[in-house]
DNA sequence: TTTCGTGCAAATGGTTTGCAGTGGC
DNA sequence: GCCACTGCAAACCATTTGCACGAAA
């Protein structure tokens, strides 16, 4: 309920800094899933000092504060996006190129968060990430191979 | 249906070595999911002259063949498991410890494979990858903090 | 004998850390 | 004014690559 939703966070010791606003701006704007690089390039107009290492402490602290989600695609560096504490959906990633979609996941949470207690893992806190190849790669990989020897 | 399962690749142009039968050897009698440096550990012993980057391009070599599965763990390395081509189950993996189990997947799979092929996916590749936090860990978390601040 | 594969050493690239200075509160 | 946070530079660590030697076929 304050001007800035980082604003409620500043009462426990923290500041409120251009950095922590911007970032999470970029992620809340977008509404995508952005790399650490990605973040930096965005700020370019805004914020051009700003350097990796304040980027990845940012994070951090926005992740800790539940307002950032990370998102590990495999290979290639980690993908952050903007997230409320109780909002979480499954992902489902290209393998070839990184490309990352949301899929819904009621009844996908549910099934997992039954092996997962069985598995001895708590249910509260699951993240689901399916692997694949969108048929944009598909397609690309078929056409330079045209056929595996 | 040969004398080792590597064997049959040779046809190919490919050579059957020492460190491609150890190393298959590792993950196929562990049945475990294990860091390229875990492999060297383990590997001590038969084969201690054997060095990271053989690891990691046998392991290339593996995978293309069919016969090793990565699985990405969020943070920390890569683990390796060996797996035929046809058997793919979703992990399950500690967010804290790493730790990996797996699940069964039947009933998972097939609803994940219809919201892949809703969001332009081949249902042919999929992985499922569910993070979360085991109870031994979720245990120690609350024993070291107690009841944050 | 012909290359494919290995070993070593060095490069790479994402991410983290140490430390001095700056700015939020 | 105090101390959390930033910026810069250097460290880190998993993984990859270049190149010369060794050994499968």
């Amino acid at each position: 309920m304050s001007h800035h939703p980082l604003a409620d966070l500043v009462a426990a010791g923290t500041r409120l800094t251009a950095q922590r606003q911007v970032i999470w701006n970029v992620l809340h704007r977008t509404g995508d899933h952005l790399t650490a690089e990605q973040i930096r390039s965005a700020l370019a107009a805004s914020l051009p000092g700003i350097n990796l290492p304040t980027i990845y402490r940012t994070l951090v602290f926005l992740r800790t504060a539940g307002l950032v989600q990370e998102v590990h695609v495999g290979d290639g560096p980690v993908r952050y996006e903007a997230a409320s504490p109780d909002e979480r959906h499954p992902h489902l990633v290209c393998r070839s190129c990184g490309r990352i979609e949301h899929i819904d996941g009621d009844s996908l949470v549910g099934s997992v968060a039954a092996s997962a207690s069985e598995r001895g893992f708590g249910e509260g806190d699951l993240d689901v990430v399916v692997y694949g190849t969108c048929d944009a790669c598909a397609t690309r990989a078929t056409a330079k191979i045209g056929g595996r020897a």
